[in-house]
Order: structure tokens, then C-alpha cells, then sequence
RNA sequence: GGGGGUUUGCCCGAGUGGUUAAAGGGGGCGGACUGUAAAUCCGCUGGCUAUGCCUACACAGGUUCGAAUCCUGUAGCCCCCA
């Protein structure tokens, strides 16, 4: 697997990718590359139990790598973490505490299991550098590596000098932040012979200055790749949505709204997310590009891409809870839908418990359960939706200002399903 | 300290005694169209126990059959003079 072949079409692939941003020394890399399996390194910020978007990408690299016979070593930064790092960040952020710093570290690493392969011949490393840095004195740090860093060359860095010429400065502790990823770097070269990290194109600094740590110390070489930042056309960064980051967590981000994200993306972006984010080959990639020009109302490019990703980070069984819950949240019938897969479906829209007695005899007035629902907030606003036809109960419309919801409208099941609109949804669950 | 102006619904902005819950625009919400898009078009946009009732045009009070519209006071903002 580890033949020259096979890494000259790894270069080859992350250039034809668009992944590759900057390299250090892109010759001496291929050249490294050839020379056998290769260790290498990027690190993840633990600023929460979950990674998102840009977490993805980075574990893409890695697990490219390793489909390539390289040995990927992920890197949490535990004790990183603790500092903050100032790159592409406008302001100090807050030190998270070595409790919430654990459990975030956790989270992630169960994360990366569905991307990097921990067993078998080059199996992947998860690293926490709070390991070899918890022990490591402040004095004895300042001596090996501290002298090793010329201040000029560290004021000289984009992260840091944009900080300083900002209202919001950069603390001394931020400030060190690099030091320690860069002794991160010098470390796993000397401890697993790993001689390459990779990153987001902010980690640019982060990373030479762990080249210039390593040739100071070890006198080694070291390389650096970095990938550019996934954005969108218009400038922003993928991943975001009004109600906040995509979570590969399917606690913070439901598979149904992780799916949902990555159809709706821009025909414009869409394109660039498979390259950077699957490993769709070229003859399909310029399929999906023709069908995306000349039949774009398909989005079969977006489905391939929703699909792709969905079923790496949540699995064949939430491809399929995403997609059925999918064709019913935009406007299918219920049919036989069960019971425990309605719920399933609307687990992430909101709910509120009716007792079944409500129901019984005259019933709930349609009025009032739009307003229990939260999704009118007056009266007047639930006679007006009505009115407009814009009120659904178990996805048929309703007009009639008095219909009142009973028993039958249950047809069997727990659940009343409210929708005001296309896709406002709202769950009444019937209690015994 | 003296004089003048201004204050309208989520926002902007008309309205200077009588069908004014308040023109117009924006936003928002529905609907049609569509690709779960963009653009476009149409409707709605104070509350309620709702063919009616109540509360609203900075706040408090007054004149009047009747006020967002007139008068007095209070507060905020703006301008001029000292």
C-alpha cells in the first residue's frame, strides 16, 4: 500500500483537492512521503465536548493520510487548551477548567474514531499533550525551549501581530501559546518520529514555528502542510447556521439537522465541500459538477454530499432516520409512520405533553393548541395562521378556525403532529 | 438659565378634531410559484371568552358629543441665544 505509486497520488489527490494551502517544502515532502510510512500530526483545540465542521476536515486529512499507508497522529490539546490559541481569534477567550477541559477531550476523541482507523498495521494515535506537558516545570520549559524563540521572529507571526494592532491585545499567556505547540511538534518528532503536522491555514505560524523549534533542538527537518479554510462563497465559514455550529455530536446536532445542513448548502459551495470534506473520486466528482450545471433543482451533487458525510459521522441507521425524517418534515404524508419513528423523526422539534383527558369529550380547541405549542403567541396570530392557510395538524392543512383536536385525530399513535408554515414543526405528546 | 422644534405601531415614516387599529415603505409571518434556492406575485401583521368588546399614537391631566390631532404639566431628544 506504501508504494511511491500510492503517495504520489496521495500529493496528487490533495492537490487536485485544493487542499493543500501551503507547504513548507513541497518537494522535500513528496520526497519524504516516497521514502515510507510517514508519521503525522494535527492537533484539535478541546474547546468542546464535540467538534464541528472544521474538526471534520482536519480528520479527513488525517484519514487520508492513513488510506495512504502514513501513520496519523491526533493530537488533543489538554494542555493547550488551557492556554487558548490566539490564532484567527479576535479576542482573549476564557481558560476553560481541567474538568470541563477532560471531559471535552473525551468527547472528541470518541469522535475521531469514526474517521481514523485505531487498529491493524498503521494504526492511528490519539495523543493528549497535556501528558508530557503536566510535568514539564516552567523553568526548566523556559531553558530548553524558551531560549530557542527569538521574540522578534514570534512578533513577527499574523496571529500575533494582528492582536497587538487590535483594540483587544494579547495576554502574555496567549502570547506563549505557540510555544507550547510548537515544543507539541518537536516532541512527537523526537518521541514517534514524526516529522510533518498539518492544519487549517490559521495554524500557518503555529506550525513553522515548530519547524524552527525542531531544527534548533533536534536539529531535524520538519515539514508543514496546511489546508485552506472551508468557507463559503460569499466569505464565511461553512458550519454555521442561525441556531448556531453543526456538531458532529448527534446530541447537539441532531443526524436529521447534520443532513438538512449539507443539502442545503450553495450550489456554488457544494462542489468544493466534496473535495475538501469526502473522498469522492475524480470521474464522479465531475459527474456531480455536470449535473449540478445543467440540472442544478436535482442537488444531486448536495444529496451525494449529505449522504457521504451523514453516514461517516452517524451510520447507515442515521443516513436512513435523516432521510425518512426528511421526506415526512417536508410535507409527506404520516401514512403508517409508527409511533416510536415519529418520535424519532421529530426529536429535535419542539415539544410539549398535552394530557390525554384533553382530548376526550369536546376535545382542544385548534386555537389554543397552537399557542401551547409555541408556535402562534396570541390568539389572534393562531386565528390569523388558520386563516391563511398556513396551520397543518398530522400534515393536512386545517382552516377551520373551531376544529377542535380529539381522540381520532391521534389515528392510533401518542403523538399530535402541529406545523405552522412550510417546516415549523411542534410536537404535542399525549399523555396517559 | 431663555427661546424654538420634536416624540406615532417591531423599524422608518404620513397623518393637525370625526368610519383612524392609524396612509406608505422596511422587516416579519402565511400563501402561490420553485430546487427545502434566488427572484417574483398575493394576503396578513395590538389583545380577547371575537359578526362583538377592550387597549393603543412618550407620560399625566384637561377641553370637546367626539382627540394621535387642541390646551396644561412632566420626561427624552434636537437646534439657537446666554
Amino acid at each position: 500500500m506504501t508504494t511511491s505509486n500510492a503517495t504520489n497520488s496521495l500529493i496528487e489527490d490533495l492537490r487536485w483537492r485544493g487542499l493543500l494551502n501551503q507547504t513548507t517544502d513541497e518537494n522535500g515532502i513528496a520526497e519524504l512521503l516516497n521514502s515510507g510510512p510517514q508519521t503525522i500530526y494535527i492537533g484539535f483545540d478541546p474547546t468542546a465536548t464535540s467538534l464541528h465542521v472544521g474538526g471534520m476536515m482536519q480528520l479527513m486529512m488525517l484519514r487520508r493520510f492513513q488510506r495512504a499507508g502514513h501513520n496519523p497522529i491526533a493530537l488533543v490539546g489538554g494542555a493547550t487548551g488551557m492556554i487558548g490559541d490566539p490564532s484567527g481569534k479576535s479576542e482573549e477567550r476564557n481558560l476553560l477548567s481541567a474538568d470541563q477541559l477532560q471531559k471535552n477531550v473525551d468527547g472528541v476523541a470518541a469522535q475521531m474514531r469514526h474517521f481514523l482507523d485505531f487498529e491493524g498495521e498503521n494504526a492511528a494515535k490519539l495523543l493528549n499533550n497535556f501528558d508530557w506537558m503536566k510535568d514539564y516545570s516552567y523553568l526548566e520549559f523556559l531553558r530548553d525551549v524558551g531560549k530557542n524563540f527569538p521574540v522578534g521572529a514570534m512578533m513577527g507571526k499574523e496571529s500575533v501581530r494582528s492582536r497587538l494592532e487590535s483594540e483587544a491585545g494579547l495576554s502574555y499567556t496567549e502570547f506563549s501559546y505557540m510555544l507550547l505547540q510548537a515544543y507539541d511538534f518537536v516532541n512527537l518528532a523526537k518521541t514517534h518520529d514524526c516529522r510533518i503536522q498539518a492544519g487549517g491555514s490559521d495554524q500557518w505560524g503555529n506550525i513553522t514555528a515548530g519547524i524552527d523549534l525542531g531544527r534548533r533542538m533536534l536539529g531535524k527537518q520538519l515539514f508543514g502542510i496546511t489546508a485552506p479554510l472551508l468557507t463559503t462563497s460569499d466569505g464565511r465559514k461553512m458550519g454555521k447556521t442561525e441556531s448556531g455550529a453543526v456538531w458532529l455530536d448527534p446530541e447537539r446536532t441532531s443526524p436529521y439537522a447534520f443532513y438538512q445542513y449539507w443539502i442545503n448548502v450553495a450550489d456554488e459551495d457544494v462542489m468544493r465541500c466534496l473535495a475538501y470534506l469526502t473522498e469522492i473520486e475524480r470521474a464522479e466528482y465531475d459527474e456531480l459538477e455536470d449535473k449540478t450545471k445543467n440540472d442544478p433543482g436535482q442537488r444531486t451533487a448536495q444529496k451525494r454530499l449529505a449522504q457521504w458525510l451523514t453516514e461517516l459521522v452517524h451510520g447507515e441507521a442515521g443516513v436512513q432516520s435523516a432521510q425518512r425524517a426528511t421526506q415526512i418534515l417536508f410535507g409527506g404524508e404520516l401514512g403508517d409512520t409508527t409511533d416510536s419513528q415519529l418520535r424519532e423523526i421529530f426529536a429535535d422539534v419542539p415539544s410539549c405533553d398535552v394530557p390525554k383527558s384533553a382530548l376526550e369529550g369536546e376535545g382542544l380547541w385548534i386555537v389554543e393548541a397552537l399557542q401551547t405549542a409555541k408556535l402562534c403567541n396570541s390568539g389572534g396570530d393562531a386565528r390569523r395562521a388558520l386563516s391563511e392557510g398556513g396551520v397543518y395538524v398530522n400534515n393536512t392543512r386545517v382552516e377551520d378556525v373551531q376544529k377542535r383536536l380529539t381522540v381520532d385525530d391521534l389515528d392510533g399513535r401518542s403523538v399530535l403532529v402541529l406545523r405552522r408554515g412550510k417546516r415549523k414543526y411542534a410536537l404535542l405528546k399525549i399523555q396517559d
